[in-house]
DNA sequence: GCCCGTGTATGACCCAGATCATGTACGGGT
DNA sequence: ACCCGTACATGATCTGGGTCATACACGGGC
């Protein structure tokens, strides 16, 4: 199932559209491949040749700031694209694409992929819807990071997570402060904090979120009670 | 000739591969308006009635942050368009568009620019384009408002302006502290230095970057000299 | 069952940059 | 020419959170 291109497609946002017919034209085209957790599937700077769609699995994308720390712009699993921007523009890849569980990728070569828009006004414009949510979200982050304290940045992460994949969130807290943007240690006690005023509770590798109303107060508000 | 919907129209990237007579059935949807400086085109939260233009003047893009500080998304000049997340994803404007000098906009409707899409995949292609190249400049800012501090972020933002526009640029330090996501006085003192080392020049309301090898330097590696 | 690596936790210290305060300089309007 | 509002400048102080250090707890591999 997992290994039929044509099934993981179908379940895409961007290729749903497609009839059988076009999408096992697709298919055909398109490669599958497996990695091991933690390798890369791209890397920034990178020359754009794949166009990629997550099968199975969650891969990390992210960006390495000049004194080495990493920046998590996103996260993406079974049906979700990455690495857009850089087919798109034709330009190198802008940020690293890193499995974090052994993840399947369905891959479709550049060209073909921007044919398939190019007489599909249909799916050109879901690309555009999927491209807009992204660029809303981006720029909802940017003013976190720019106007926002460390812990409603949490909040905010935590919030937005929390409306993606539910209630549990299978990330470390180093994670989360990779993609907040502070310091590990900094989350811990933030994500402590929380935990104290049963905000959130927390496992190894995992937080659930208890209380989303609070959660929503605090990144909302000052943290001053 | 500003005031020519068609002239316009046939400068911005998105339509400029219209045929004449294409162009004109646009126009002649299209509303053109005349704002003060400083009046608000669209407000965030607003519903996303039009997609802009900028026929003259220059427009920026904000969004405000829980302790009300301002944070700068963009500024767009003649030919760029604006407010276009909310009009792919029919959400509410996601930032709010202010004019900075009196500024002359030429807005379509919402549907009749999606249809318009639907029916021209070229046009739909290059949304396509636009889209991915500001959400890489996007991402590229997370990636230093997460990681990078005052002076690089000062520095990359100079960069990227003296890029899009030229040596000069007419922009406050106010405004370039509400890019870069740091206080007004802290761009101040950096950009005094900079003038110090001979790296721009500063008029008021003014920057003209005089070296950008030097710029570079200081915005990719550490100011420990 | 015993390691050892990774995730979590917590304390101590320090510094970049926010904030507060005050002053100067330019430019446009009358 | 004279105001006055806005931009620029600079010093003094304060603090959030980064950094460094240390320690524990859990889980997987042998």
């Amino acid at each position: 199932m997992v290994d039929d291109k044509a099934q993981v497609l179908r379940h895409s946002p961007i290729f749903s559209g497609l009839d059988d017919e076009e999408i096992a034209e697709v298919a055909a085209a398109a490669v599958l491949r497996t990695f091991e957790p933690g390798a890369f599937v791209l890397r920034e700077g990178d020359a754009p040749v794949w166009f990629h769609t997550v099968a199975r699995g969650r891969v990390k994308v992210f960006k390495t700031s000049s004194t080495g720390r990493e920046f998590i712009i996103a996260f993406f699993g079974p049906g979700e694209m990455f690495g857009e921007v850089a087919v798109f523009e034709n330009g190198p890849y802008p940020a690293s694409a890193q499995t974090v569980d052994e993840t399947v990728v369905v891959s479709i070569r550049r060209e073909d992929f921007l044919a398939l828009l190019a007489r599909r006004p249909d799916m050109a414009l879901k690309a555009i819807n999927v491209l807009g949510g992204r660029l809303r979200d981006s720029q909802g982050r940017l003013r976190d990071l720019a106007g926002e304290r460390a812990e409603q940045r949490v909040a905010r992460i935590l919030l937005m997570l929390h409306a993606r994949l539910g209630q549990t969130l299978p990330f470390t807290r180093q994670e989360i402060a990779d993609m907040a943007g502070i310091a590990p240690e900094t989350a811990i006690r933030i994500m402590s904090r929380l935990r104290s005023g049963g905000i959130i509770r927390s496992l190894r590798g995992k937080t659930i979120v208890l209380d989303e109303t609070k959660l929503r107060l605090l990144s909302e508000g000052p943290p001053a009670v």
